[in-house]
RNA sequence: GGGCGGUUAGCUCAGUUGGGAGAGCGCCUGCCUUACAAGCAGGAGGUCGCUGGUUCGAGCCCGGCACCGCCCACCA
């Protein structure tokens, strides 16, 4: 006889019955909604770890609040995750040697629609592994037709309020992508550079000069001034004094700008507008030149005269050997720092002054911000809501341009006369001059820009459809730290705008998931893991549930053990439906307890429900699943079912009717967490009218409640045997219950008697030390006070009776 | 440089209003008599990172320090 629980095949065919029998779709109607709009991923995506948490965190919730009559949506689709899939083409193409510049733009975003068709959209098979109850039906594109008409509606909108405009800035510029990328999209690494010293001369043919320190000597090219910070004693002779740009032989002002910093090489800086965020700043504030040397290419370009055309190592090379040959080179140390980038490519960023598409934030941003202050949207744990509000408060005017070719095209139009006119549909003529030869511009937007309507687009917004009306606001989203600037606040203040409302009530700020080493989880680190294989190896019950006990703090090694614990529980549960189902005779459920034992477990299951209420409303994942592997475990085998073993062998219909009863009310709990083995098990139940997916979650039973006191005290008894081998003084029903699962044969002897006189001794100065507390005896509860009293006096009398 | 989190048993981690140090795994001992050996029963193992403070009482609250990690940041 097969006798351990295989998970293989069970939990397959369970998913395709939830969703062929339609218990994943929700429909809108008048009940109260419970609406999770799921991170789209990636269209390109593999399941990673984290996905698989949040999947496990999403369903969990989603599936109690099903059992407890919510119309529960579940929503998602895919991102088409513009550089990110661009990226992952061209990686194709190139294997086949071949590159999206040669195909041109009409050809490579054919091509990445055949690749999407062939490769994409295969996640949705992963979350269905999982378990993950969503409406699948429903799943959206942000580039399907209706998701781009309210991508352009956005935009729109917003450009006629004023907020979105275009402006010459400097910008993080990925010269393999050739696209402008914002600040969350550059990665910074360590790298080994040279710190270079030069000396920039006195103009006027005096002595001296002013000696600069640089990391990038070809960006020399492009200087147009010397700044040093206006208190700095050593440089206070040489502001407002000319000095000459080595190679270039340009003259330029020696500037006084707090923005430098005095302590960094000599105090003072070369300041290149044209390709240095910081120079940019001061540039800009002191009305100088931008004259950029680098072009798109990263290659010097026509500003850099004989040296055009040349990489950036080669003009440094010459630039170095024109300033040594001259003797202006002061040193030269090697240097450690962080250089920004492109997080898709690792190509190093190179800032580029560029004319690029800017959403303004100082209004929008507004109504989100008063929305996290009144906690009408909340973050958990609250450490990141703090974090939300301070991201939001600094969030600078948005990059929503891009270069790329993947991606939804701006609805931007522009004539010969380089007018611009934008419309949700392509117009007919240009809106200043009437003209009808009209481009539209090659811009696409950041793929963000589309994420930030995800909760009410998929809804079928612009149009006002019943989901619309009757799933917004939302209830929940779940996602990674990182996402909060990204995506989580984009949404808020998108929805406020276009909706007037919040988009949910609460974002969980999952668990970060490392690698059991404790570094990050990266494919490119070789420490990512794919959860299908946990999946395969140990079911998507027990997967569930390791993950779930992992998610506690911040961030968590991944631990495979955690994942075996959960296997372990669906086989307990397994092995303790068959003791339980095979001895049932015809009995059915019916809970009527008799026995301590019996009222104990309902007593006991009742606490349960009560804990994962407070601990699922809480988003406290490990305590309730800590909570049920006690039930399960202690609880319900080890102590219940022993005791009632017997009872069940004999054919007591009462004992076999209240065990299926408890069962059954076992299996609800445990539902939300471990779904398939569950109803596998629920199915075997006599007389099944519904599934468990959609089966009630308990009620309250105040019954078995007020037997919790009494059975308290089988509990201790237990905890003083197991702790010290010394047996309690119990009687009647106690005394059984007890015997039935301590075996009292195995009761030590007097030798251990002595640290139960120890611990007593102990418990009396605690006690003591307490009730002599003023504090605590004026202001705790009276109940409480009193039963320290009552401690106090047990204790005493525990003591007196081994006597010590 | 800023923010956040962590430091508890050999390992991975719980420990929520301050009041008897816990779980799983691993290890040791004993049980293959009918749910489960991927099992059951029992056991050993911890100065709760260090250091001050508050308190009758601190793993928990406050200060300082050390180390680890993550996120963010314009030191050229």
């Amino acid at each position: 006889m097969e006798t351990r629980y295989n998970p293989e095949g069970v939990e397959e065919r369970w998913q395709r019955a939830w969703e062929e029998e339609g218990l994943y779709a929700a429909e809108p109607g008048s009940r109260e909604t419970f609406v999770v709009a799921h991170p789209p991923p990636n269209v390109t995506g593999a399941l990673h770890t984290g996905h698989a948490l949040q999947i496990s965190l999403a369903d969990t919730l989603v599936r109690w609040h099903r059992m407890r009559d919510f119309e529960t949506a579940f929503l998602t689709g895919y991102d088409h995750a513009g550089i990110s899939t661009q990226n992952a083409v061209e990686k194709h193409l190139a294997s086949q040697g071949r590159t999206r510049q040669e195909l041109g733009r009409e050809a490579f975003v054919e091509i990445v629609w055949e690749w999407l068709h062939e490769y994409g959209r295969t996640i949705m098979d992963q979350f269905r592994r999982v378990g993950a109850s969503m409406d699948y039906r429903r799943e959206r594109f942000t580039m399907d037709d209706e998701y781009v008409r309210a991508v352009m509606r956005f935009f729109v909108h917003l450009y006629r309020k004023g907020w979105i405009y275009r402006a010459n800035r400097i910008i993080n510029w990925c010269p393999f992508h050739e696209t402008a990328l914002s600040d969350l999209e550059l990665v910074h690494e360590e790298v080994d550079d040279a710190l270079t010293y030069v000396l920039y001369p006195f103009a006027d043919g005096s002595e001296g000069g002013v000696t600069i320190a640089t990391a990038r000597p070809a960006t020399i090219l492009g200087d147009v001034a010397v700044a040093v910070h206006p208190e700095d004693g050593r440089w206070r002779d040489a502001v407002g004094r000319e000095v000459v740009v080595p190679f270039v032989e340009r003259r330029v002002p020696v500037i006084a700008d707090e923005r430098v910093d005095p302590e960094f090489g000599t105090g003072a800086l070369k300041v290149t507008p044209g390709h240095d965020p910081l120079d940019f700043e001061i540039g800009r504030a002191h009305g100088l030149p931008e004259p950029t040397v680098i072009g798109p290419d990263g290659r010097m370009n026509e500003n850099a005269g004989e040296l055009a055309g040349l990489t950036q190592e080669e003009a440094e090379a010459r630039v170095l050997e024109w300033i040594r040959e001259r003797g202006r080179l002061v040193e030269r140390e090697s240097y450690r720092h962080s250089v920004a980038l492109c997080e898709r490519c690792k190509s190093r960023i190179e800032p580029l002054i560029s004319l690029q598409w800017w959403c303004r934030m100082d209004e929008l941003k507004q109504p989100a911000l008063e929305a996290l202050r009144e906690r009408r949207v909340q973050y958990h744990p609250e450490s990141q809501h703090r974090y939300a509000i301070e991201s939001l408060e600094s969030a600078p005017d948005w990059n929503i341009s891009r270069q790329i070719w993947w991606g939804h095209q701006l609805p931007v139009w522009e004539c010969p006369d380089g007018h611009l006119t934008v419309e949700e549909d392509e117009p007919e003529a240009c809106a200043e001059c009437g003209s009808p030869e009209l481009t539209r511009s090659e811009n696409v937007l950041d793929t963000w820009f589309s994420s930030a309507l995800w909760p009410f687009a998929i809804l079928g917004w612009p149009d006002e459809t019943p989901e619309l009306e009757a799933w917004y606001p939302g209830t929940l989203n779940t996602t990674a730290r990182e996402i909060i600037r990204l995506w989580e606040n984009r949404m808020i203040f998108s929805g406020l705008e276009m909706m007037g409302d919040v988009p949910f009530r609460d974002v969980i700020i999952h668990t970060t998931v490392l690698a059991p080493d404790g570094r990050r989880m990266s494919k490119s680190l070789g420490t990512g893991l794919d959860p299908l294989d946990l999946v395969a190896a140990h079911g998507a019950d027990a997967t569930r549930y390791g993950l779930l006990k992992m998610a506690s703090s911040q961030d968590v090694r991944f631990n495979e053990k955690m994942i075996e614990e959960g296997r372990r529980l669906a086989n307990k549960l397994w092995n303790v439906a068959r003791l339980i189902l095979s001895n049932a005779g015809e009995a059915q459920p019916d809970a009527r307890p008799r026995d301590v034992e019996e009222r104990w477990i309902f007593a006991r299951l009742d606490a349960t429900r009560a804990e994962l209420e407070e601990t699922w409303s809480a988003f406290e994942f490990a305590p309730a699943v800590n909570a049920l592997y006690r039930l399960t475990f202690d609880d319900f085998c080890d102590w219940y079912a022993e005791a009632i073993k017997p009872r069940l062998y004999e054919g007591d219909e009462d004992a076999r009717s209240t065990a299926l009863a408890a069962l059954e009310r076992l299996l609800r709990l445990l539902h939300p967490v471990m779904p398939h083995v569950t109803e596998e098990i629920w199915t075997q139940l006599p007389e099944r009218e519904t599934r468990l997916i959609v089966a009630r979650w308990p009620e309250p039973d105040e019954q078995f409640v007020a037997d919790t006191g009494a059975l308290d005290r089988v509990q201790s008894a237990a905890e003083i045997f197991r702790r010290s081998g010394v047996r309690p003084t119990l009687e009647g029903d106690e005394l059984r219950i007890f015997e039935a699962v301590v075996r009292p044969e195995r009761v030590k002897a007097d030798g251990d008697a002595d640290a139960e006189v120890e611990r007593l001794r102990k418990e009396i100065v605690r006690a003591e030390g307490m009730l002599r507390n003023e504090r605590f005896v004026e202001r705790a509860p009276e109940d409480v006070v009193e039963a320290e009293r009552e401690k106090l006096a047990r204790y005493r009398r525990e003591l007196e009776a081994l006597g010590g």
